[in-house]
DNA sequence: TTGTACGCGTTATCAA
DNA sequence: TTGATAACGCGTACAA
């Protein structure tokens, strides 16, 4: 149904393999019967088949792409960084929601590899280390963003939660706060483990013995609502500033401030992670610690890039910046 | 280097037709060889590829999906719903962005072709009736989301902009506002146009003769940025509550209301279009017309799998709802 | 129960 | 300057 070369030879009077060198203006036909091949191909609405193409060359231009979900707008954007730097270098990119499931995350790169996708980019990934063991077997290269699993795998971009983290506790100190809270996340155990040594770091660093009862633990699976959730557990254990896992707990937590009557960052200070768009919307404008998302995605995109072109590369760790908003403020004493 | 069914038969000593049978557990194939061959593939880590299959039987169990923008919250909660569907169904999305641009929409699309996707989606087109005039050329079906140009095209799957825009004005009039305005958005046409009508008509019906000072146009390209700049303006022409075209305007709108110290809703009621996530987080809650995102997408895929079994399909538009929130509030006449 | 031969659309090699 | 042929990996009609 589709139309082929050999429908476009039988049409001009000459060979397919003609056509062929025509439509990529090999020097070697005569300009007459390339003009005239063109000619055809275009009125016929001639596109070559890629998957013809993919099948000879054994590449197939792709790019899968494993995300835990598109709406989440941490994801989104890495998602485009991804996107923009494919685009640019002719790749496309093929998209498969994993939902944070484990099953579903090796279904999804299994699917990859039946589509002969070039190379696999995985973003916060749950099993990690296993594509080292099953690397014999997947020949197109994997970049994990963000992996969320301890172990050993091979081409990693990652953002320094250690850092961050420290970053985040470190201004709440300045600002004059003893008594920190950290809101824990259940469902991203490696990113969360470190983010909490950061927490920890910063206090045993400014001299302060971290106490159990400021770390917040809830099951609750949704962020907004684990940090509405958590604020009775922050009050409670005397907190005066909360260190949230990410902007939506955070975001969660300022929304239940405001249920409560209480002043943000007047009574209680509020740190996020992430730096997603809605912090600049809600009310205190919220101060976060930003990941450089986009170019995590980009990153991730270039080092794939380089890999295809068979050459060295280095895994990455990203530093993250402290945004200053209003959501954080001085002590004050109680006298 | 990847394993085909040929290596497996020369392993196994069979011909490679066996092999394909085998592993499809074709019944003519005796259980002992089928058992076999099918240990040796998985030891070898056989994959099929896709590739083959697809130049073989004429499909990729691929849908391309064309959108401005992952980033935006909106997209990418119809792109969930599109891949939900499309993954239980067996097929896989294949994702490019046009940045809302012409050329690349149809550079997009091209590539699509090229690609032999099965189908491909469109949201946010900016040239819906191209593609019936191109459709000769385009075996697959196209199905577009909310379609930003006038004139004749095939498949669609729309919100209603003017029966959501006229449940938002209703919304303020009852509240007792006769002074509303409506900030309109330059860079969607065809929805800013349906808005605007859906707008026009509601006050109408109450009695109202449209005031063109209360339209507010700004070029400004950015949808916050844009609410942000437009308060000036519906001041200026006296306005006490403001429809926005969508939510993160009226979320820029409540921003620079917070800024001049303006409070919302006792000042400017406010309400927004969409109902993204962000609009739960803001201060106060935006009252706002939601549009039923994922189902969109859910609704444009089962509508592609329909087209895909060729059957009859019906172009579909679907109603928004009000979700009242905290932005908007009685008039208060000043004595 | 298994094997042979062909075709899907394209490109590369070799020959004319 | 052009054409015949083989190959990429797989599935199927037909033959054995």
């Amino acid at each position: 149904m589709m139309v082929t070369i050999k429908d476009i030879a039988r049409i001009a009077g000459v060979s397919h393999t003609t056509v062929s060198r025509a439509l990529k203006n090999n020097p070697a036909i005569s300009p007459g019967t390339t003009r005239r091949i063109q000619r055809i191909a275009s009125e016929l609405g001639y596109t070559p088949s890629a998957v013809a193409q993919s099948l000879l060359s054994q590449q197939t231009w792709t790019i899968g792409m494993v995300v835990t979900s598109i709406a989440d707008p941490f994801v989104a954007q890495v998602v485009e960084g991804v996107e923009m730097v494919a685009q640019a270098a002719n790749y496309g990119v093929f998209l498969i929601t994993s939902n944070n499931n484990l099953e579903q995350e090796i279904a999804a790169v299994e699917t990859l590899q039946r589509r002969r996708v070039d190379a696999i980019i995985v973003a916060s990934s749950r099993v990690g280390s296993l594509y080292s063991s099953k690397l014999n077997q997947i020949r197109a290269p994997v970049v994990l963003i963000n992996n969320q699993e301890e172990g050993e795998y091979l081409y990693s971009v990652a953002v320094d939660d250690v850092q961050g983290a420290q970053l985040a506790v470190e201004h709440l100190l300045e600002l004059g706060h003893r008594r920190i809270g950290y809101i824990e996340a259940p469902n991203r155990p490696k990113s969360n483990k470190r983010r909490l040594v950061g927490y920890q770091n910063a206090l045993l660093q400014a001299g302060i013995e971290p106490d159990p009862a400021l770390i917040v633990h809830s099951e609750v699976e949704t962020d907004v609502a684990r940090g509405q959730a958590s604020l009775a557990c922050c009050l409670a254990a005397g907190a005066t500033a909360v260190f949230c896992y990410n902007d939506l707990t955070a975001i969660g937590l300022l929304m239940a401030c405001r249920q409560q009557q209480l002043r943000a960052p007047d009574q209680l200070s509020v740190v996020g992670f992430d730096g997603i768009e809605a912090t600049l919307y809600v009310t205190p404008p919220l101060t976060t610690i930003t990941q450089p998302r986009l170019r995590l995605g980009e990153i991730a995109m270039e080092m794939t890039l380089a890999l295809l072109k068979k050459q060295e590369v280095q895994n990455c760790l990203l530093p993250c910046q402290l945004t200053l908003r209003e959501s954080t403020a001085r002590m004050i004493r109680e006298t």
